[in-house]
DNA sequence: GCGTTTGTTCAAATTTGTTTGAACAAACTG
DNA sequence: CAGTTTGTTCAAACAAATTTGAACAAACGC
């Protein structure tokens, strides 16, 4: 069956054009490839589900970027799996809340480095003890604890950050 | 005169390696590129302020690295000039107050990406306005409205986060 | 079992983004 | 003014990240 917008093998419509751009640039702004917005962007402007053929055939994308791409944003909890009957082939839906994207965005891309950054701030901490110089050894300890409140504040507006765009 | 914890020419001393290598990470999460992480990484652990040239002596990076550098951090105003009486050269000292941080980045990164997001949004909901089919017109419609939403929502967030890490 | 469809993996190719360094400009000095 | 110091610019070199595509595996139908 045919697209509502488009012929499978045709060039996207200019509609379609316009929202994957968008989300391209979006992403980007994340740090995350440009082949993570341009399937999420065409799922999120499609009527029905898409599969993975038709993403490679829709974005000329190879098969390689598709899969890896929709695994990214099935971790992301940015698209799941539609509900498909007896077909074998597995259709993708976009999640569109955005409590939801923001909150999967946060959970696998912002709190693994915050804890990852703790971490070192707490070994760096060890390795200012070891100052011998009283004097700098002051400065560098109250450097380190600056960066420390930093990683709480971090820490501290995540949730109220899920919070606001879950309203 | 020598550095506190190293001569000039000499390698970085083990803290500032881990100080350098935290803001490494940091800046990468934020998809800013690792010169100016390792610059604003030296500022913020050194009790002096640093020169362009202290810079490049003791990261060893290029100078125009270092020019670089300095000036998208100084736009971010995460970095300002020091007083220097008589010296020609200017030397560079840290902003460290998290507030100034977020605020610079949210004004200098964030913001110019949701603006132009906006724009391009708006153009998009013309585009769909031009779709024959009704149901399809509207489905089309109700997501460019989605998007919408969440641009709100993200210019809603700014102000909130700025004042929360403000404090 | 054998061919087909659907999807994954990963090394190599490609693309994108960053850094370098040489040329240049500006500000000062003797 | 000629030489020195300080800093900027930008094309080319380089490095890092992404994408490709071919090989592979799993699940199915005949």
């Amino acid at each position: 069956m045919d697209d509502l917008l488009n012929e499978d093998q045709h060039d996207l419509h200019p509609l379609e054009r316009q929202v994957v751009a968008v989300f391209v640039d979006g992403v980007r702004v994340l740090g995350l490839p440009r082949s993570i917005g341009e399937i999420y962007g065409l799922l999120f402007i499609s009527p029905t589900s898409l599969s993975l053929d038709d993403l490679v055939r829709r974005l000329r994308i190879s098969k390689g970027s598709a899969s890896q791409g929709l695994r990214m944003l099935k971790s992301l909890g940015a698209v799941r799996e539609a509900e498909n009957g007896v077909e074998r082939r597995t259709y993708y839906e976009p999640a569109i809340e955005l409590k939801r994207l923001a909150g999967g965005f946060i959970r696998e891309q912002v709190r693994p480095h915050l804890e990852s950054g703790k971490t070192k701030i707490n070994r760096l901490a060890e390795t200012a003890r070891t100052i011998d110089d009283p004097e700098l050894r002051k400065f560098l300890s109250e450097r380190v604890e600056r960066m420390e409140t930093w990683m709480r504040s971090g820490s501290r507006v995540l949730p109220i950050l899920q919070k606001i765009l879950g309203s």
